[in-house]
RNA sequence: GGGGUCGUAGUGUAGCCUGGUUUAACACGUCGCCCUGUCACGGCGAAGAUCGCGAGUUCAAAUCUCGUCGACCCCG
């Protein structure tokens, strides 16, 4: 029995609705992860993320294992008790780290040489020892160390990058059945699929992958600066040849409207740091558009921020307040509109299962863009 | 009446003593753009000032001199 079921096939494009059980309970697909890097989805608290509809959130193996480190986690009883979080996780491996910080890294076959940005205090990374931290943080879902690359990438670079994180994926994939067994209602472990903008590499990287049996398929290395286009092409190329039966994840992805054209493709699951981000630097995502909030034309605008919006922050505050709140950077203002962002990327999830169960994707999806890249600001 | 301090973008200031390297700087405010597996309450940029007004000195004045207007302070 797998732990992944496919309810049911958009008759009107690629998308899929489903579930994911995990021994936190089960996940509705498609859906997004709020990122929670350091053990907390900055400014918000469990409560506000439950409230929001989150039904799993991603951490980090890297910054955790940097700090509080593992003998704190351990001591706590793992990570969903350390944080107060007891819905399922993610735990990204630290493969992005590599990418983000690239300055204080080497890369080998047998693993990455890291400074910490931290304290400087040098770390060697194994594909077998981000396994064990994972294991340690006693995360649902884990993710095998991978390199990803740069946009613009030569071929060769991709090709090694590629290669590399097969053959991390193996050692990877043998550890988690050493140090925490084969059973995947424990701990699921995805494949990670490289390959930069290279069709062929790609399909390369996808059928090793795919061979492996993991619990779930990652695409890995997209949205780094690429152009829109050609990420939506690489996603179809790699969906295309996806066993339907696993969950897909498209890492680190995306905006709004980027969600809608990957769930179109067949995408089950997103992170992406844009909704809490974005809503610290004073943009709210709105079914209107993006809104930034400290904006002087909402100084007496007494209307919330998406009339459409059921969140906390809608029901009860309007964007003249959270103009002044940033105006006078007072916490709030970061707080009140991440909790709007993360409410407003749940709704994106939940109306489109609503829209993928009645085979009427392709429309929501014409109805959603309209709207959301119409000028009527208001 | 006498003496003094000060007048530079919407606001608050720097520059003035030791004129030119000033396309007059900075902060806040205003406006715009950016952020995609978070070293990120972040990053980038734009508009906005005939330097109170007038005259003089000088090759050259926000800067020196004189006058004038205005604000404030002290002494009568």
């Amino acid at each position: 029995m797998s732990d992944f079921t496919l309810i049911h096939q958009d008759k009107s494009s690629s998308s899929r609705l489903g579930k994911l059980a995990t021994s936190r309970g089960q996940i509705d697909t498609p859906c997004f992860m709020p990122v929670g890097t350091q053990a907390t989805v900055k400014t918000l608290s469990p409560v506000d993320l439950k409230d929001c509809g989150a039904q799993i959130m991603l951490s980090n193996a890297y910054h955790l294992f940097l700090r509080p480190g593992m003998e704190v986690i351990r001591q706590a009883g793992g990570l969903h008790k350390f944080m107060g979080w007891d819905k399922p996780v993610l735990t990204d491996s630290g493969g992005f780290q590599i990418f983000s910080l690239a300055l204080l890294r080497k890369i080998s076959d047998q693993g990455v040489d890291f400074q910490s940005h931290i304290d400087g205090d040098r770390h060697f990374l194994t594909p077998e020892k981000v396994i064990e931290i994972q294991k340690d943080l006693g995360s649902d879902i884990i993710m095998p160390l991978d390199e990803c690359v740069h946009y613009p990438c030569t071929r060769d670079h991709a090709q090694v990058a590629g290669e590399r994180t097969f053959s991390w994926a193996k050692r990877a994939k043998k550890a988690k059945a050493e140090l925490i067994g084969e059973d995947s209602s424990i701990q699921k472990l995805f494949g990670i699929i490289q390959g930069a903008t290279f069709e062929d590499l790609r399909l390369t990287c996808a059928k090793q992958i795919i061979d492996l049996d993991f619990d779930g398929h990652a695409l890995g290395g997209l949205s780094v600066g690429e152009p829109k286009d050609l990420m939506y092409n690489i996603a179809r190329v790699v969906l295309e040849i996806l066993p339907p039966s696993k969950p897909r994840y498209m890492m680190g992805v995306g905006l709004p409207e980027d969600l809608i054209e990957a769930i179109d493709l067949g995408v089950d699951m997103f992170d992406c740091v844009a909704p809490t981000r974005y809503g610290r630097n004073g943009t709210a995502f709105t079914s209107r558009g993006k809104m930034t909030v400290r904006n002087a034309l909402y100084t007496k605008d007494f209307a919330p921020l998406d009339s459409a919006c059921g969140c906390y922050t809608c029901k009860n505050f309007t964007r003249a307040y959270l103009r002044h709140l940033f105006n006078t950077d007072e916490l709030l203002g970061l707080r009140l509109v991440s909790l709007h962002n993360v409410y407003f990327y749940q709704e994106i999830t939940r109306s489109a299962r609503k829209a993928i169960a009645a085979d009427n994707y392709k429309a929501y999806k014409k109805d959603f863009l309209d709207k959301y890249f119409s000028e009527e600001c208001v």
